[in-house]
DNA sequence: TGAATACTTGAAAGCGTATTCATATGGCGA
DNA sequence: TCGCCATATGAATACGCTTTCAAGTATTCA
């Protein structure tokens, strides 16, 4: 910038202001600078920039399982978004491991990144701190109070699942993933308003859900259909696609008939359940809406600075995408 | 800083070389700064550390299509790594197009990213300023002069893939691709050299590979599907996973039989293979190795410098996997 | 025409850290 | 005991940019 402002005759601080349009500029400094910056193809040092305007135009994406397609998706459209409007993405798969999280939540505040967006792990520990430390951000899927949060009713979701269910003669329900997950509470109610007893309903898994989903379903799957062929039609909610993806291997293999002995849905509709055979039921989230609209809140967020009195929760409609599984 | 001198009693450069290590300390005076650490639990704004050590610690992933889980499963590796060596990853998807790919390229220069991890997009435009400008970097997949590069040999993979074609009995051959691709080089010099006449070998393409794939794939595949159904085996190599299934799905559509009429194989072995059906035939790509040694090579690259005169290629081993599809 | 206002501009002060340079302290051999 | 070297340390500077502040110039209004 100093070469540039020497060339062009004029001091380093009007060459700023040229860069940024921060203020008006006689036309011919202008002009000057403007062919300086060309001439020497003169580009800014961003890192400079960030410290001394106290502003990074950098986002930090945290991200759980970058193997589940829909957050790769999800992540595709927040990359672009972000891009369009001049923001960078500091890219954190946490793998679901919530120290790992935090970790990778501590190194993005040290880099200064302007706001986060994070899809919280599961017994995520950062969702306090992202409020009480007052970080600009915004959280992906879940809702939490104090903090803007975009994401299809993961509650209603659940719901939609079980009411399918119902509709096609399951009479044994099992969810697998965790029973706090929001999903399973929409899925659980509305079974029960039916008058379906707790004792039909169960919850199955081991934990650690977002590791290599697929191995794990199939795993967790061929031991829970073992010991549960009472020949009552049996319905399986899955906390996400691969993982589904594993339950209907696993019923393959156990030699079961799909939809007629065990109906299977999976969450979040990624590209898989039209590629797979038998077809995926599962349940839609609009993933670009959902991207574009957790980057705009974020950057408006930037813009007007963390309010705890002002958050916006916005919530879509998820949409049961009925396949051949289910 | 200061604040942290001030009531540790020392300088602030000391505490610098406290926090860095980068000096010896006496005993005491490293315990009290540590201390004063731990109360105001100090963290180092990297962005001012960047700009004074002339260090980011940030390298820039450019990759031309998230949705295709290659990269993606690709990007969670490299992300893994980097973590771990104490590097952030900035992420910049092209979408194959050759003008983002260079407005990232720039963007990530201006962030003052310590090195670059690039699959170029078609055409690519930044190869010759990589070298150029003598950018720390290393290219995925391809292999360029003058640039380190990881990656399996895509020539010998197209070559497995026409092998295995001949031994199955296929008579008539397609690339869906691009005619520069290494693959097809691979793939045609194979067949030549086996007798196959040249009237025999088609390429078909549309130019955009990289977007929405599965959707091109399908609407090229039906189009050329249609025009050759003469009877003879009919053997189509994909340029990658989600373009093959989309052929897969134009086969199907039209009542052919796979693999007796049409043999499809795909490139890259994503999960994707061996989740649909029938499963996809697909030449494999070791993607955790590659990954990891793109980082570790890159990072190796960044202590010692660039340096034309000693470039580094590792080349893989493709490996073909048999499955339903050919 | 005088003053009041608006527009331009440069000097200088940061932004938070690393690093150089010079000084001070201690231990050592002669 | 006297220098000499290694070790510790702080003051000061640098990193490349933004932004404030104050001064200068042009414009407008009465």
């Amino acid at each position: 910038m100093k070469e540039i402002a020497d060339k062009a005759g004029v001091s380093q601080a009007t060459v700023s202001r040229v860069l940024n349009g921060s203020a008006t500029v006689s036309r011919d400094k202008r002009a000057r600078v403007m062919e300086w910056v060309r001439k020497l193809d003169f580009e800014p040092n961003l890192t400079a920039r960030s410290l001394a305007a106290n502003r990074s135009h950098l986002i930090g994406v945290i991200l759980p399982d970058l193997m589940n397609p829909f957050f790769s998706e999800l992540l595709a459209h927040i990359e672009r978004i972000a891009s369009r409007n001049g923001y960078n993405v500091i890219l954190a798969n946490t793998e679901g491991d919530p120290v790992r999280e935090k970790d990778e939540f501590t190194s993005l505040k040290a880099r200064q990144v302007d706001g986060i967006l994070a899809v919280p792990a599961p017994d995520s520990q950062i969702l306090q701190d992202l409020r009480e430390q007052r970080i600009k951000s915004v959280i992906i899927t879940l809702e939490f109070p104090g903090i803007d949060c975009v994401g299809v009713s993961h509650q209603k979701g659940g719901a939609l699942v079980a009411e399918h269910f119902l509709e096609i003669g399951v009479k044994k329900f099992a969810f697998f993933g965790s029973e706090d997950d929001v999903k399973f509470k929409g899925f659980r109610d509305l079974l029960t308003d039916a008058g379906i007893t707790n004792s039909r309903i169960e919850t199955i898994g081991n934990g650690s859900w977002w590791l290599s989903a697929t191995e794990q379903g199939f795993q967790s799957a061929l031991d829970y259909l073992r010991e549960h062929q009472s020949g009552e039609k049996l319905g399986i909610f899955a906390v996400n696609d691969p993982f589904a993806l594993g339950v209907v291997h696993a019923a393959q293999d156990l030699g079961m008939s799909i939809p007629d002995d065990v109906a299977i849905a999976g969450f979040d509709d990624t590209f898989l359940c039209d590629h797979i055979r038998p077809t995926l039921t599962s349940v839609a989230q609009p993933m670009e809406d959902i991207g574009r609209l957790a980057v705009e809140l974020l950057l408006k967020r930037i813009e007007i600075g963390f309010d705890e009195t002002v958050q916006q929760h916005i919530l879509l409609e998820p949409r049961l995408v009925r396949r051949e599984t289910a």
